[in-house]
DNA sequence: GTTAGCACTCTCAAGTCGGGAGTGCTAACT
DNA sequence: AGTTAGCACTCCCGACTTGAGAGTGCTAAC
């Protein structure tokens, strides 16, 4: 496989750049025209011919423009990844925004699912923080009627765990907070593997709550992700590559369902090298229903303490170049964010 | 406006039936051989001529057949409701699935919306249980780092907020739990109004703090609902009438947004009668964009502490039949739900 | 290596057309 | 009086045709 000449990898951006704008296959004379290309129509059909000979244009059927294929978009990506900063006002706007919500994990996500679909008109995809190996930090007991206690159990990234309990009989809120706060004592800080059995003179309550914290533990540590957040399902609606419905509905199906998109994401989150940004085209991303979509996926986060993913999907034509930097963007804000939260002496993932 | 003879009423019920079913206008041939009706389509067509006129059925264009018109359908409903019941097996089914799940809100409602849309193939919506004033139950102060504090606040009805203060100097975790505790001891079951200034002796943490928890608790009080949960948005595409994309896109669209559906469903939480179901058909919902849409709403949970609404948003031809008992059951068993945990002396909502 | 010219291909929108489904009316029947 | 068979009429819808337009690839000249 030759290189291509710098003349073709112009033509091939610009071609790119106009049907991602367009969504119709593009031909030579517009693309000189509109370009004010120092060529004549006929030397770009040879070029093209080229490009298509090479794998990285293809046409629909004999006679009509050039439209990009996998590979194509490949290389354009490829070119776009180095540069491509986010406008200094966009940045300001978005990252005013985080600042004016109230400081709270949830609220970020949402604010952060929400930019994403909105800067880069796809579908957004975050998952909340979370950590690798379950670490304790704090366990709450709250009474609500009889026999039935609400349990909330802070990790030490910052996940939070809620559930409803029946104890066998009815215990009185005063017990229930000795019990925590005793468990919060000989726990903090402790992963699963560190935490043994009490000291015999603790009662059954305190036996009957450790075992569900453990419980509860081991689920945490089992997930692959924390709480998915979506948003801009619609906006993919609106391409005309989706306009006969059908294919859309499949491709936003199994990205509604949560467990699919678990998959995926653990996939990448495997995959993917601290702090880098990933861009899946087409099959590459191994999704049979997103064979005609892309994916640009970020990790943040604090390595050690609590990562999450947080991406966007949308038509392989899709703005490459705003999407890139807005990911990239936002990966840093959150991963700023988290570690101001919960961070320490870890390794924060920087933009690389 | 005269009354229906018996015999239109079957027939209107049967027209709509069948055009729920197959979306397509009904004509009177295919609908007495379908159906072995004792009638000529002659005699059909004269009655349907009738229908016609009474505005319950209209013809999209001369020579088609028929199509029921919003009255048609309300008509329709207003058959369905006393009726339908789920049938046992699927009652169980259902049940079954929330007893297995872990006991946390978040969950049975992911789960709720869930079954609604799964049930009914059409988008469902559930808002968490809210109060209408908020009642302090307990707070929890957790150092992550430095000055950054996170506080967890539950309300009276089961309700949790989070969020993440920042400190003007950094206090230690013993410092913080017991300001946490003395909270908790004054304001227990206290709601807005009913708190005041703190005694005097208590120090400048403690004062901060509750500042912060009315804040927070004003905050709750304002929202018109719990957390939102939707599923199903791509059901809804799979229907004919959404088969031109725009329309579909738009409908989806207002229902994604957060902030008009909370706007959709406050205006139904006014006007529905405690426990009862609502179906809004069409027009009714006064919602532009929903036109061509309806909802099954109702609302549950346990008057006075706490109260939600759920519901599914289909196309106007949606099976009623299937998705008003669906509604109704998860509607009751979310009721029993809540009463369980939190409830006690108040009335819960049960199915009129 | 580049370009003008040209024949060729293929899509797409508009127009045409006939079959078919369904109606409403009338007149006969029960 | 209500019901039904028969029939003319209307209108949609899919299939087919057609012509314009856009774009290509090739060839030959620059």
């Amino acid at each position: 496989m030759t290189e291509l000449t710098e003349r073709q990898k112009t033509l091939l951006v610009l071609i790119i750049r106009e049907y991602i704008e367009t969504a119709q296959p593009v031909g030579s004379k517009p693309l000189v025209e509109r370009y004010r290309l120092d060529l004549s129509s006929a030397t770009v059909r040879n070029e093209m011919a080229v490009l298509t000979e090479m794998g990285y244009l293809r046409q629909p059927h004999t006679s009509a423009g050039r439209v990009p294929t996998e590979e194509g978009y490949r290389f354009f990506v490829s070119q776009m990844m180095q540069q491509a900063e986010l406008p200094e006002s966009i940045q300001h706007t978005i990252a005013h925004q985080f600042y004016q919500v109230r400081p709270d994990i949830d609220q970020w996500m949402t604010l952060a699912a929400s930019v994403l679909a909105h800067q880069s008109q796809g579908v957004s995809v975050v998952t909340a923080p979370h950590a690798e190996t379950a670490r304790f930090k704090h366990i709450e007991l709250i009474s609500t009627q009889g026999r039935q206690v609400l349990m909330v159990m802070v990790m030490a990234g910052g996940e939070v765990s809620q559930q409803i309990l029946t104890l066998a009989e009815p215990v009185s809120q005063e017990r229930l907070s000795q019990c925590a706060s005793r468990l919060n004592g000989l726990l903090s800080g402790l992963a699963i593997e560190a935490i043994s059995v009490l000291p015999a003179r603790s009662d059954a309550l305190d036996q009957d709550i450790l075992t569900l914290i453990l419980q509860d533990m081991r689920r945490m540590e089992q997930r692959v992700s924390g709480n998915i957040y979506t948003d801009g399902l619609t906006n993919v609606l609106s391409e005309p590559e989706f306009s006969d419905s059908d294919e859309a509905r499949r491709a936003l199906r199994m990205f509604e369902e949560r467990s699919t998109l678990q998959d995926l994401l653990a996939r990448s989150v495997t995959n993917s090298a601290v702090g880098g940004l990933q861009v899946l085209i087409g099959s590459e991303g191994g999704w049979e229903e997103l064979r005609q979509c892309s994916m640009v996926l970020a990790r943040y986060g604090v390595q050690g303490l609590a990562t999450g993913m947080l991406g966007v999907l949308g038509p392989m034509r899709m703005s490459y170049a705003r999407t890139i930097p807005t990911v990239r963007f936002v990966a840093g804000l959150l991963s700023d964010l988290v570690n101001d939260a919960m961070g320490g002496e870890q390794d924060e993932i920087r933009n690389p």
